[in-house]
DNA sequence: ACTTTACTCAGTATAAATACTTAGTTGCAT
DNA sequence: ATGCAACTAAGTATTTATACTGAGTAAAGT
């Protein structure tokens, strides 16, 4: 097997050093250099192209992604392993958006990184099993928030998601085959209960509480 | 470190068997016993209460999601991880609502069985990674939905922001300082441009184009 | 120079939604 | 049996939204 040469991209030298230290225990490594900063990584890619970079996501000046998006463009042979404190979407759905390979988090342990490494070489991705505690979490989230606080009747309920279709009282009298006017009824018992004013905020209420389905 | 009794759960006899096989050799395992459906499951549980199940999804009758949700009731403390032949979100999602703690793919390596042991009897989540991927992939492709085909202006985009929060006319024209009946013709033109042909429209195509917020 | 696009505003008319009030029926629960 | 909640319906009035037409200005691009 080919050995591996690669980049740590990050600003705190204590983190790059510990993780160079770490790495360099591995039998598959075989060159493990260091940058700081954008302008240090792209200095050391002049004098030899890596297999692997790891890349930190939270660097002053030209962040992880825009660097990881530039590296990438002249060098799409690279794979990359996002590096964060946090395992929080807004830092890895741009990272992998951007083509990291790999989203490990700085918390967890050292088999993450070894692992990592042997999926992204094998030319498959990986992700830290925090993140989709992160996803699942927000997701079970939502939908205990959805079924909760939801005071309409079940003929309320049916007349919201037509109004969400984009139908009319009348429309929807027809549609449940019944007076105009009690739709009219209802809706306004709707704005009542849902505390909201007209139909725009009907359809926030309805989409804010799963009434309709909008994943 | 206790040793782990747990059941397996397939309708496979030979898949059944051969996992039984490799799990045995694990240090960590105590005593296995499998089941084959439902009523199966159930029988060995009032024999003895296992800290592990391995729970296949497709089985004929109760399916797994189901025998999780039931075993769940009755049994919290139990430890579930899925195994399924397809990494698919109409798969995992149901099964990760009911309470399984992990998701393995049958296909891939014995090493994600035994991760996934550790994990979950630490008390953490583990799912394969070719699941992560798909909800990220997920989740990107709906990133992108959302910015193509938006051929509203600015003071058009700004406009219909306004009316999802709820706004009459008369208050954008206010809030805008503009005419109402400038704010009448805007709102022609984003009906037209949306082809939607309501309020109700025009917010529905607001939260789908990602113009407003809502996660 | 010319066209296009976005933004602005108005007249006129109709359709739809909102607000407030009253009231009959049914089914369910105490 | 009595009361409550949901569903039904209508009268009346006002406010908003939708539809179609016409038009001026400013900026940007060809």
């Amino acid at each position: 097997m080919e050995k591996i040469s690669l980049i740590l991209v990050d600003d705190h030298q204590m983190f790059r050093e510990g993780l160079h230290l770490l790495l360099s225990k591995l039998n598959e490594i075989d060159k493990i250099r260091e940058a700081s900063n954008a302008a240090e990584l792209f200095e050391l890619l002049k004098q030899e192209v890596p297999q692997l970079i790891f890349m930190d996501i939270d660097l002053p000046g030209t962040d992880g992604i825009e660097i990881t998006r530039e590296v990438l463009k002249s060098h799409p042979s690279i794979n990359i392993i996002a590096l964060s404190m946090y395992a929080d979407e807004v830092y890895y759905l741009p990272m992998i958006e951007a083509g990291a390979k790999g989203f490990i988090l700085k918390n967890s342990g050292f088999d993450d990184v070894e692992n990592s490494i042997k999926r992204v070489m094998a030319g498959k991705y990986y992700y830290s099993q925090e993140i989709l505690s992160g996803l699942i979490s927000a997701r079970n989230r939502k939908k205990h928030q959805q079924k909760k606080n939801n005071d309409l009747s079940e003929r309320e309920t049916e007349i919201l998601q037509s109004i969400c279709l984009g139908l009319s009282n009348i429309e929807i009298a027809e549609k449940l085959n019944i007076s105009k006017r009690t739709v009219d009824k209802h809706r306004e018992n709707i704005l009542q209960k849902t505390k909201t004013k007209n139909t725009a905020g009907l359809v926030m209420f309805a989409i804010k509480n799963g009434i309709i389905p909008m994943q």
